[in-house]
DNA sequence: TTAACTCCTTTCATAAATAAAGTCAAACCG
DNA sequence: CGGTTTGACTTTATTTATGAAAGGAGTTAA
């Protein structure tokens, strides 16, 4: 399905996505339609998903990284889950996961009272246990 | 420091990132070139750390979506940082937290053969807790 | 008022993307 | 064996975007 010279091109776009694609040819040893042939493949193929950039978080303003081990106590995961809905703009990832908890929800927040005031309310909703991240 | 079209510009960059600058320009009211100016500017500011692609890790052949809690035995964690190392085609983060666990480990297994075979070389040097991802 | 500054637009030369046509090699088949 | 098909690539030519430079509008402060 995916031969080398793919590889190398999600590893040259991993890298720098807004690479131009005569460049990312001679990356990859190919010209620049060949280059751009494969990556349109690739999204077709859905192997691509998408194109983002990483945004620094802490100069946005989001200084706790914080990691909360979620414990539904009702068998409705809806007040939890509408609760995330409403604080979206923390919110990074939300995994179910199997294992000691329900979920595992990755977050970020401004400042510890930001976090306080989501704990407070998120502890209406159900159980949970904070990490924060100290460093990657 | 940011001001509302600035927050435009990284919404629409993180949306997709290979946007031309004329079309982001459109998007956010400015000709290209202003876009430009703008992007650079964030780029310097490094509020813009780099631009990247979204992979579909399952089309990958990465199917076990692990998150592992760390508990580390002696106060020596080198030998593990090492096995992460060694290991890390596997790794998509390793957050040092604080709260129960000393680590939070994030990784892509294509199988869960492969998983048992890390968790084995992981036992000897820490203990853990698995948790697998259901669902995000 | 004027100077300095910031941020934008306009213009234009250069560079890249894209579409279309042509090349080549491997696989298939009468 | 020769001819056809197919897929992946290159080449070429046109369209389109980029990026540098010049200039204008609004703001601030002497």
């Amino acid at each position: 399905m995916l031969d080398i010279t793919d590889m190398h091109i999600l590893k040259e776009l991993t890298k720098n996505s807004r690479i131009t694609m005569k460049e990312l040819g001679e990356k990859v040893h190919l010209t620049g339609p060949a280059a751009s042939a494969r990556v349109a493949k690739l999204e077709d193929n859905g192997i691509i998903e998408g194109y983002t950039i990483k945004v620094n978080q802490v100069k946005m303003g989001c200084l706790v990284h914080a990691i909360i081990h979620i414990y539904t106590k009702s068998t409705n995961h809806q007040p939890y889950l509408s609760f995330l809905k409403e604080h979206n703009q923390f919110i990074i990832n939300n995994y179910k996961v199997s294992g000691e908890s329900c979920y595992l929800l990755e977050c970020k927040f401004p400042s510890n009272e930001i976090l306080d005031e989501f704990l407070t309310g998120l502890s209406n909703l159900v159980g949970y246990k904070l990490s924060i991240v100290i460093n990657k």
